[in-house]
DNA sequence: CTTCTTTAGCAAAACGTTTTGCGTATTACC
DNA sequence: GGTAATACGCAAAACGTTTTGCTAAAGAAG
């Protein structure tokens, strides 16, 4: 009565084990017929082959990692939440369908992650010189950066076109009426907030705008945002435009404006970067873009697979999408 | 150069494997000093038990599952997201702490979970009769709830205190000076659902209110509740508190009141159940309940674990803590 | 009719643990 | 001093796959 293995499923079908196997794994060629045998009797038996066993002849664990630069604390409180578990969700789903786990990581690389080798690990976002990068490397597990790694173009990842994404959301800024537009990005030398950086300051240059940046450290939260914002607002009271690329920063400024009796859009036009619910709940909602996360999670667990296995997979990656919304539309 | 294993470390210790394993599981008696220099020499070597290897063995898979009784693209998005995820993380860290990984469960149970034997799963607030119970109970997987399985006392549970909760938050309103008081909750029948409206009977009773209570369907979420909620308000002009148990339907319930002219709190007091990332956010804040997930996720892990080891744990459960906001206390 | 290639399949050796049954010493008991 | 109990440790058999030769039969090529 209990599961059936490889063997059972031999003697039933009147075949070795190894047919079985290769019936299965395609790895030599069977008898078409025989196959066709195999597979119906296994289904009828309720065969599965013993992923244990599986592993531990291949070597595989068959779990992927995720991995946030953020601490977890962070990154699963209402910070980042939302990104992060969007993320998660999706990457889940598609890696089950490939017989694979995935593990949400804890940050603070220790002793614990040595216990559980990943086969490979996605890391989502990483800043410049990330402590994950340098710990899965050097433990050689195949990574996959979902935005890409700065100063590391070698390893492979899921371009979230943070360019292109700062050339619409500037653009439409723009295009709404704004001619004094203020950028907020956060700290950590990530690649969205580099790339950003760099179209803001053409971007500025092009349309004759004062480039007036800052930038703040994540962790800090709505409240930092709040005070910092208001100090940018009074040194430049002719800002009627502002791009914060982290949600919770551009609540947090919201707040600000209100504070500092600026109305949105009308005195300054608002947009931020993800699409979360922070942007879809704030008052007035938030323009931002649909970085269509769910599909780049996907991607990513599908190129981190073929890495596993040793080939290159190559895919087209989504581009970002504009929503518009009330902050910057009135 | 790769990875040493029981055997290298047994060659290197002078002793067998049979007394590396005993050293590290315990399970028979090792002269002490031989069981220090055994640990000590496999901390110099790097050794590290083979997962994939002792699953094989022992026979299980090293994962467990988390289920949510939504589907995943509701649970994972705005709705349900703070709830689900939050416990995600807290049971993720718990797992990891124990070698085990835990793996996202989409719903729709299916031939794909059939390949990936959990050795056991945490299920989120089920409803009464939920598939979920039944598909896992079919295949022999120990189980544990996250809130109490209706109609199901035998199946463990980590309690969310609901009757608790719900006499904490309609205390709260009366105190704040709420006199007619409605409700409402979630259609389907879950145990926090069930326990709300029995409190809620009785505490109408008992302070001579009339009981108006409304049931609407999770998945409508703020638009359905915004509908639902101006027509109960129309029937009901007395209205002076409410208790929304599901987040989303609160702030709709909350958009509702404004389009009536109603304030918050002045004219009707409005709390919630799950201190959520929407509760927080709202204008004005939503007075919520912290329920200790983290706690109660890492709880959830543990007593698992010690279900599937055969054990019987039981720990005492969290109690739920009031966080009064605006949305209630002027 | 050889010789070579392809096809379909098998047997056996891994993979790295844990478990079980046995031996030895050593200590304890009468 | 005999016997029992205890402590420590080892050898070998699992656990259920995949992989690597190898074989036998059947075509193909000359």
């Amino acid at each position: 009565m209990r599961k059936p293995t490889i063997i059972d499923l031999a003697k039933a079908a009147g075949v070795s084990p190894t047919t079985i196997s290769h019936a299965f794994s395609g790895r030599r060629k069977v008898d078409p017929e025989t196959r066709e045998r195999i597979v119906a009797l296994a289904d009828k038996m309720g065969y599965r082959p013993n992923q244990a066993a599986q592993r531990l002849r291949s070597g595989r664990t068959g779990t992927i990692g995720l991995a946030s630069s953020m601490p977890f604390a962070v990154a699963a409180g209402p910070s980042r939440l939302g990104f992060l578990m969007e993320i998660a969700a999706s990457a889940a789903m598609t890696a089950l369908t490939r017989d694979m786990a995935l593990c949400l990581v804890p940050t603070s690389p220790g002793r614990n992650l040595d216990n559980l080798g990943f086969d490979g690990v996605i890391v989502v976002e990483p800043a410049r010189d990330e402590p994950l990068i340098r710990y899965f490397e050097g433990r050689h597990t195949p990574i996959v950066s979902i935005g890409k790694v700065p100063a590391r173009p070698d390893i492979p990842a899921i371009d979230l076109h943070s360019a292109q994404t700062a050339r619409l959301l500037l653009g439409h800024l723009f295009d709404a009426g704004s001619r004094r537009i203020g950028l907020i990005t956060g700290r950590q030398r990530r690649t969205s907030y580099e790339e950003t950086e760099t179209v803001y300051a053409e971007f500025s240059a092009a349309h004759a705008m004062p480039a007036i940046a800052l930038s703040l450290d994540e962790n800090g939260g709505e409240e930092l945002a709040e005070r910092e914002a208001a100090k940018l607002l009074q040194r430049h009271p002719r800002l009627d435009g502002l791009l914060v690329t982290v949600d919770a920063l551009a609540t947090g400024t919201m707040t600000a404006l209100s504070h500092l009796g600026l109305r949105v859009p009308d005195n300054v036009r608002l947009a931020t970067r993800y699409d979360g619910m922070r942007a879809q709940l704030a008052q007035p909602q938030l323009t931002a873009v649909d970085l269509h996360l769910d599909l780049v999670a996907r991607l990513a667990v599908e190129t981190l697979l073929a890495r596993i296995e040793g080939q290159d997979a190559a895919f087209t990656t989504p581009c970002p999408d504009l929503i518009a919304r009330p902050s910057s539309v009135g």
